[in-house]
DNA sequence: GCCGGTTACCTTTTT
DNA sequence: GGTAACCGGC
């Protein structure tokens, strides 16, 4: 075989993995041990051994991640590269069934709907089937989606989770049953997917068309997936059966990472792949190229901790280094200076902001800090937590795009008629059943088929929809006609609309680099942006250069020089929400695990020693339990006091 | 049936 | 501190 271009540059076990080729591969790949390396050299060996990049598809966690490993590939090789196939699992399954759609029942095609899409319609059913008594206290719509959701992810029926994990609503289960019957009836109805159901309806497309599997499976020479500790069983299932033809399959992940079960994720699975794939060969990447020795030595001793076994122990060569520090400060407000102060220092000390990240658990942690931050002329990136198309003015400002796609889009049409002066539900039902009933969508507005009393309010919208008819729109005129008309509603709806307006003008920067305006919005729902500045105005190369704000979810696979982790605070790290279960507890710890491994030279772990949560009514004041048994040489303990009350 | 004003009630984490 | 469910006036 020739030899790769790089391979002098792996170590034994990546190069293996590299050089792997015919059959199943797991390989076991610790915190900085070069997953990432790993999967972009193999991609560009394969490339350069001549290999289509087309028959190469590499599914990864976001999309984030597959463009920048694609990126990383072409630099290594050339730009055949970026013609990989990849994406996540449910955007690769999007572009299978828009292909396949009649196959899948929707010939008229589909609509994708995200998770606060989902939860109405579950509400709107809810309301419908009159189960929200006051004496009663059936689930909220919320709580509805999420047991429908991991039923579906667990591949459990719905009342066995509702008995097992929601044992407060057993007795409710005959009629949350009924709710998830009537949920799957109005998807269909409307031509709803949500996101589990593009995994599931891919999963049954290669199951019931054998010609179809042949098809797709024969397309892929190379298959490659990646944090795969983070995929269910669905994914599994879809993974076989898209390996059938040549079964060249290599995935890579890390038990000791896998922090997703509440998306049906369990880190039993990555161990479960052997059994799909029979003859799997095995291989661990073990050594740490990350972390200096006194942050891998603590790493590993909260990882040994777990109730759980893992199969491995990372090494390093970069011996020297600062011991972690685990800090108390008085209160809220002392933990947010703690960090400005100290990141003050660092940048006097020549680090770039680029190179330092503050994680917690919940995004609503940072609040805070960033106004601190703020105070003291900081700018951050923040990732997580917040998501920018779920606010309400964004998402009414997308409703009037999106039916004009999908004129069945019975959600949309309530939320734009909800908009206008004197329409309320049951008259924005009455004209949603109008426009239904001869599928007119949005051409139905322009028509005279309402009652003449409807005439006067629908004046404007009707004026809207006209501009619509025009030929040649780009998806940003598109976006400029919304917003035109939106406008007035955002002022008489919202106190704070100039800052929404802000928002809003965003997302017509975003749809500018959109030529096809369904791609964009299936894009607003499949990878929504998940970053707000602390400054949107500034331009994109200062942001390159920020601070970063993250939740740990959003900072998996990513490293700085220094880290801090807030929050370190028992009853909100592990969350209140999982003292109580040990599964649960066993997955903040590995979340701990992650936080911390993302740290090249330095780790600082801070909490507040005296918190009262208004919410609960309770006071918290021990660090984390995972930290505080870890002996003084391994992490080193500080104490500062209160802040006061220190204001400029 | 619509709408404006009130209160209660949260707030993991993401595709 | 933000929104969703609730209530009473129009």
């Amino acid at each position: 075989m020739k030899k790769f271009l790089f391979e002098d540059s792996l170590n034994d076990p990546q190069r293996e993995a590299v050089l792997f080729r015919e059959g199943s591969l797991l390989v076991i790949a610790g915190a900085g041990s070069g997953k990432t390396r790993t999967l972009t050299h193999r991609v560009a060996a394969l490339v350069q051994e001549g290999v289509p990049p087309r028959s190469i598809l590499l599914l990864t966690f976001t999309r984030k991640a597959s463009t920048e490993m694609v990126r990383r590939a072409s630099e290594l090789l050339d730009d055949r590269c970026e013609k990989v196939s990849g994406g996540t699992f449910h955007s690769f399954a999007n572009s299978v069934l828009r292909k396949y759609s009649t196959y899948i029942g929707f010939p008229g095609g589909f609509a994708i709907i995200d998770e606060s899409d989902a939860e109405d319609l579950v509400g709107l059913i809810r309301k419908e089937l009159d189960l929200a008594g006051k004496e009663r206290s059936f689930p909220a719509k919320k709580t509805l989606m999420s047991m429908f959701s991991r039923a579906v992810n667990k591949v459990l029926p719905v009342e066995e989770i509702v008995c097992n994990e929601y044992t407060h609503f057993s007795s409710e289960v005959q009629d949350i049953a009924a709710v998830h019957r009537e949920y799957a009836k109005r998807k269909t109805l409307h031509g709803f997917l949500d996101y589990d159901d593009l995994l599931v309806k891919l999963r049954n497309l290669l199951t019931e068309y054998p010609e179809i599997r042949e098809r797709i499976s024969s397309s892929f020479q190379y298959i490659m997936v990646d944090e795969y500790q983070d995929t269910n069983k669905i994914q599994a299932e879809i993974l076989r059966l898209l390996a059938s033809a040549n079964r060249n399959v290599m995935v890579v992940g890390d038990d000791a990472q896998s922090i997703y079960s509440f998306r049906g994720a369990n880190f039993r699975n990555i161990m479960d792949f052997p059994n799909l794939f029979p003859d799997t060969k095995m291989i661990r990447l073990e050594e740490n190229f990350r972390s200096v020795q006194p942050i891998l030595t603590l790493t590993n001793n909260i990882i040994d901790q777990a109730a759980e076994k893992f199969t491995k122990k990372l090494f390093t060569k970069k011996l020297a280094g600062n011991p972690p520090v685990l800090v108390s400060t008085g209160d809220e407000k002392a933990q947010s200076l703690f960090v400005v102060n100290k990141i003050n220092e660092l940048m006097l000390n020549g680090i770039n902001p680029r190179d330092v990240a503050v994680l917690f658990r919940a995004g609503f942690h940072s609040f805070d800090l960033e106004l601190e931050l703020n105070r003291k002329g900081f700018s951050f990136n923040k990732v997580g937590g917040f998501k920018f198309v779920e606010s309400a003015h964004i998402k009414d400002l997308l409703a009037h795009l999106k039916v004009l796609f999908h004129p069945r889009d019975r959600l949309s049409w309530y939320r734009i008629l909800a908009l206008v002066d004197s329409i309320g539900p049951k008259k924005a039902q009455m004209i949603f059943e109008t426009l239904d009933k001869e599928n007119l969508g949005y051409k139905g507005i322009l028509k005279d088929i309402f009652p003449a009393k409807l005439a006067k309010p629908l004046e404007t919208l009707r004026g809207l929809y006209a501009s619509f008819e025009k030929d040649k729109l780009s998806v940003f005129d598109m976006g400029e006609i919304a917003l035109n008309y939106y406008m007035p509603i955002l002022k008489s709806r919202f106190d704070d609309w100039p800052k929404r307006q802000k928002d809003l003008e965003q997302l017509l920067v975003i749809m500018e680099r959109y030529e096809d305006p369904r791609e964009f919005l299936t894009d607003m729902t499949l990878e929504p942006p998940n970053t707000s500045s602390g400054n949107s105005m500034e331009i994109s190369s200062e942001s390159a250069r920020r601070l970063t704000l993250s939740t740990i979810h959003s900072a998996k696979g990513l490293e700085w020089h220094t880290v801090f982790v807030i929050w370190v605070l028992d009853g909100r790290f592990p969350s209140i929400h999982a003292i109580e279960n040990e599964d649960a507890l066993e997955e903040e710890r590995r979340l701990l695990y992650v936080a911390a491994t993302r740290a090249r030279e330095n780790l600082f772990f801070v909490y507040p020693r005296n918190f009262y949560d208004r919410n609960l009514r309770m006071i918290f004041s021990n660090p984390s339990r995972f930290l505080s048994d870890i002996p003084d040489d391994l992490l080193e303990k500080q104490f500062l006091g209160s802040s006061g009350f220190r204001r400029f």
